[in-house]
DNA sequence: ATGAAAGCGCTAACAT
DNA sequence: ATGTTAGCGCTTTCAT
């Protein structure tokens, strides 16, 4: 059994109260003689305070929740060890849920947190406003990564990379690069402004290419809507060049396109989005453009944390993505 | 702010007591009417218990903790998914650290974890046996995953694939397809017993194969090690079957060589241990031994849980291995 | 300088 | 059938 407070003053030989003080370092009034008597106490034993009764006396358990749609999907894992990483500094606690980006496990999540007394969350990729209802989160505060850049900014905090910039970047490359015909394939979650999209339809826009829905296949965040996305839209077009949504798409994609007997990036020249560690090792290594991820799960932390101990307002903050050019375009 | 017993009580005009009886189905001896008028106010109030308030009481916080190296290395998020699944079926909360393999971080991680009252644990590739300690520990269940066979047992639930013998499948593989010289790279954490060594080592014996020291390189389960490594031997041995104790270290690896020119399968064959989602996308597809990985979590939380709350006694429990071949040995 | 007491939200044994 | 009470481990105000 842990020891407990009270253990220690019936051992002291003092009340609960002055031990309390002693230990959370509250001591101005205690005579130095008590206080050493009492130190010493609580090292030897090993006295480890009981985050859990702290937490309901202070109405603030000292975590937080991290809702994201998979653990497993190679994107996150860097965002949570960011997370992870930061609020450890703060000794906070971090409890994760997986959605699958399913309406309501969101919500059973959220509330499943909330029951738990979690002080603050942090959501990634969620693409359902009304998640944020006052109803769902109450008064918890909340930060997301990577949305996108947002508008109807409610009292939310917000780190994110400038995805239609991103992938604007991206099309242009591939329009400079020579190609002609730039196929586009992406997620299409939720009913929200899909800023990717955007960023590729500016780039063609902006160079007088036409804007050809046969070129546009729009899934999931998955390798097999990479790889599907091919399928369909080479039955069709002949395309010269891809912009994909994230790197497990494009890796989908590669994948379809070997297997179709394509020279990357003699045929076809691709480029994904997130650089995730293994994108340097696909064949060809895959030239994307890298969101700083664990970097947004760091930032992301420290704002709620800090938002939750000192009261530190919430803001948006847009960290630089970077092209990292390899072979595949 | 959330509702509680009392104000439910209060707005129902009857004992707090009474109001939790019915949250909580104990309500055998609650009147027909009280029990609906309760029902309804709790339905309309959305009044979510207190698991802090809870768990204080009953000394039970339904969460538990998950201890790895780091979430970010593409074997764990899998291990994770497969833990929070199942434990979200039991309604637990799974709250996670990373430890870097680090006795500290570990000491400090398992010590936070019991300040918030977890009520198990689960480890994943931790090397050090004075983890478990009594002192460390306490007497939180503790399940293990992904430890190889372990002999000493202490009273820990264990998940896990016999390494050993998958390493010597592999090798043996290697040694049926022509390999001469095989070599090793690998981790070489704590001091334990290392089972994909002696896996490897037990093929080559059985083959009466000398093994040869300056074929094996050991230090940590990454790509790095994969690459030093090959750099390391190949200054020294002319190699042409390599065995990697992960598929990370077989990426580096992979890389090493091609960067050297060589040709994979013809020149060197190579197998990994995991089969990570991106194997198959190597160049060429990698030739793995496939773990478990979200097998292995969901199993150990299965058994945490169940022992947690049924009492159901904590067991060793093999999963089973199986060999991918693809295209690189 | 120290301690008594109230209370965080909940459960459960024990009245009534 | 319902309520009273004590207490989980802690913090904090207010005595002393």
């Amino acid at each position: 059994m842990e020891k407990t407070l009270k253990q220690l003053a019936q051992e002291a030989g003092v009340s609960i109260a002055t031990v309390s003080k002693v230990v959370n370092g509250r001591d101005e009034h205690i005579s130095e003689a008590t206080r050493k008597r009492i130190r010493e106490l609580v090292e030897s034993s090993g006295y480890r305070p009981n985050a859990i009764a702290k937490g309901l006396k202070e109405k603030k358990t000292n975590t937080i929740g991290f809702v994201l749609p998979d653990i497993s999907n190679p994107f996150f894992p860097e965002i949570a060890r960011g997370i992870e990483d930061e609020a450890k500094k703060y000794g906070f606690a971090v409890v994760f849920c997986n959605t699958d980006n399913d309406v309501v496990r969101e919500e059973s999540c959220i509330s499943f947190l909330r029951s738990k007394m979690v002080d603050g969350l942090i959501f990634t990729q969620t693409t359902r406003e009304s998640v944020f209802s006052k109803e769902l989160i109450g008064n918890i505060p909340v930060v997301v990564v990577d949305r996108g850049i947002d508008t109807n900014s409610k009292n939310i905090g917000k780190i994110y990379v400038n995805c239609m910039g991103a992938i604007y970047d991206a099309t242009c490359r591939l329009i400079k690069q020579g190609c002609e015909k730039i196929a586009f394939i992406s997620a299409n979650l939720g009913k929200e402004r899909d800023y990717r999209y955007e960023g590729y339809e500016k780039a063609l826009k902006q160079y007088k290419r036409t804007v050809d829905s046969a070129m546009i296949f729009k899934n999931d965040y998955n390798e097999e809507t990479g790889y599907q996305g091919i399928q369909k839209i080479c039955r069709i077009c002949r395309i010269d060049g891809l912009v994909c949504g994230n790197d497990l798409i494009a890796t989908g994609a590669i994948q379809a396109l070997s297997e179709g007997g394509w020279k990357i990036p003699e045929d076809i020249k691709i480029v994904g989005l997130d650089d995730v560690m293994f994108a340097k090792y696909l064949s060809p290594p895959l030239t994307t453009i890298a969101q700083p991820a664990y970097e947004m799960g760091k930032e992301a932390a420290k704002m709620l944390i800090r938002h939750i101990t000192n009261g530190e307002p919430l803001y948006s903050k847009e960290l630089p993505y970077e092209m990292r050019v390899r072979s595949s375009g």
